[in-house]
DNA sequence: ATGCCGTCGCACCGACGA
């Protein structure tokens, strides 16, 4: 299995990447964020057209989420919104189960903004209901563990290794102490951070501002994760950054994150 | 203290992003 995610920052603005990106690279599934596409105007006949169906959670021109899967696996029993979520209607979170048996779920949390707004506020009240909603999928009635992904934009650095320059990220969004915290209570209820797994030490960049240069300076942010159930992460066999795909014509400012199993 | 860059829309600026 070959899933993806990746922040394109308009489906529309990015839509020939997205497909220079499924004809190289295969995915099975696709979770994407920052779709910024009104519901009509999702591109399910072109998606259809390179192979792939999607369950979409579009909200106009702001957010929005995808479940994208190989049309043989299919998506099912997609649903919309995560339970509890601060705001509704923002597009921030859709569940799919694909290939009949794996529970995905695109995520876009909010940015936060300033640590001393409501925003930040919502982002961290945004993590607590993520705990909640894992909490919930992570085991079957009888107790079992099921396969289940989480994956998208974190908007948080994990740790002071995901951001290149720790000190100027003192007291800010993405890398705040409480934000951090919240993140890691949605990995405690039961995932893992697939490229922690096989990456353990190395310094992996998802993102890097449009402006100044940062991309080509080395000024980046690992803010986006896939994040596994334990029976999966043992069955890792890559977990990888396509880098290559912020340079080139109309780059998103993130790139996508790649993981496989066995 | 602000813009840098990119995207969107009741559009030629402002909001938002991270």
């Amino acid at each position: 299995m070959r899933l993806v995610t990746w922040n394109v920052n308009s489906l529309r603005a990015r839509l020939p990447r997205v497909l220079e990106f499924l004809a190289e690279h295969a995915p099975d599934v696709l979770c994407l964020q920052e779709t910024k596409t009104d519901p009509s105007a999702f591109p399910h006949d072109e998606l259809a057209a390179a192979g792939y169906v999607a369950a979409d959670h579009s909200g106009g021109r702001w957010a929005g989420v995808a479940v994208v899967a190989r049309s043989e696996l299919g998506v099912s029993d997609a649903t919309s919104g995560l339970p509890g979520e601060p705001v509704e209607d923002e597009a921030r979170w859709v569940e799919a189960t694909v290939g009949g048996t794996l529970r995905v779920a695109s995520v876009y949390v909010p940015n936060g903004r300033e640590l001393a707004s409501e925003w930040y506020a919502q982002k961290l009240d945004f993590f607590d209901a993520m705990a909640k909603r894992v909490g919930q999928l992570r085991d079957d009635a009888d107790g079992t563990p099921l396969p289940l992904v989480v994956a998208g934009d974190m908007n948080v650095a994990p740790a002071d290794l995901d951001v290149y320059d720790p000190a100027a990220f003192l007291d800010v969004t993405h890398t705040s102490e409480p934000e951090r915290a919240a993140l890691r209570a949605v990995v405690d209820a039961g995932l893992l951070d697939a490229y922690r797994v096989l990456h353990p030490d190395e310094v992996g960049y998802t993102w890097w501002d449009y402006r100044q240069g940062h991309f080509h300076r080395g000024l980046g942010m690992r803010i986006d994760l896939t994040l596994v159930s334990p029976e999966l992460a043992q069955r890792l066999t890559r977990v990888g950054i396509e880098r290559d795909y912020r340079k080139g014509s109309k780059p998103s400012d993130h790139v996508p994150l790649v993981a496989e199993w066995a």
